[in-house]
DNA sequence: TTGAGATTTAGAATTATTCCAAGTATTGAC
DNA sequence: GTCAATACTTGGAATAATTCTAAATCTCAA
């Protein structure tokens, strides 16, 4: 972390403007989500918090996530019928999910996005790209 | 329906080739994903078999699917923190998710799929592609 | 016809998420 | 600063979605 200055204005900032307030389990969650990108889940967040604020409670973690994805400082990704993952990677990006695994990655998108035709009326506000596949560990070993 | 003759050598021809058999409960579940594409959730599935066949269960719904699933005649649709939906269609699409009404539309991809550069090791099987915005219906609402 | 293996079924169990009510904290008006 | 209004956290209950289990049934091939 030891961005303080950075991160802190900013979650504030993006928190207020959806009506949130910044508390310290909401700052909290988000360093969890910051210090290991590996697309936890919200158990696994829950753990993870648990370590440096052992009284926060799953209902809480819940509520930090709706909190941090509504806001706009954290993404949902659902890639398969498990518990919905969390990234706090707001880059533009895609997701590559393991079939083998079910580790979830992130792929940098260096071309610029697909065009895709809209039928007449929808009104798109954004567009996500997943890649299933093998994980490079999962690859090797059913080589 | 109606195309019998050409739905279910196929659909035949697929399950074997995962190992699976061809039962009439499979054969329904299947035709109700074809009757309405409005890419529904199993329990949906379930109350529609049940119209033609008040004996299948829920289990037995989730054991179709899965099995049409496994089989490559059938896509799961994981857009949103609720329900799994289901796709019968096999064909390049992507899928639209109206962020108001929770409605999913099949997109047809007319260009070509986009290119993503793969990480050293990754390897790809496929890509899908989501968009998220509001469907005709809700835009038309909101205005 | 028989036996092995696949499938269906109802219901129990599990997992993931949401809801609820009570207590606590924070904010703005005064 | 004080107070009321509002937001937030919490534990536990409730709900929703899915998987598991064990017994009955079916199918295929020998």
């Amino acid at each position: 972390m030891g961005s303080v200055e950075k991160k802190m204005p900013r979650i504030n900032e993006r928190l207020a403007t959806s009506g949130l307030r910044l508390t310290p389990q909401r700052e909290h969650v988000y360093d969890v989500l910051l210090a290991e990108r590996d697309h936890p889940t919200a158990e696994q967040v829950f753990l993870r918090a648990k370590k440096d604020m052992p009284d926060i409670s799953m209902a809480t973690v819940y509520n930090c996530l709706d909190a941090l994805v509504t806001s706009g400082l954290v993404k949902q990704v659902n890639l398969d019928r498990g518990a919905t993952r969390f990234c706090p990677n707001m880059h533009e990006h895609c997701h590559f999910y393991c079939e083998s695994c079910g580790g979830v990655y992130d792929i940098g998108l260096t071309r610029a996005r697909p065009e895709v035709p809209m039928p007449r009326g929808f009104k798109a506000t954004h567009l996500e790209l997943s890649i299933r596949g093998l994980c490079p560990d999962c690859a090797a070993r059913k080589k």
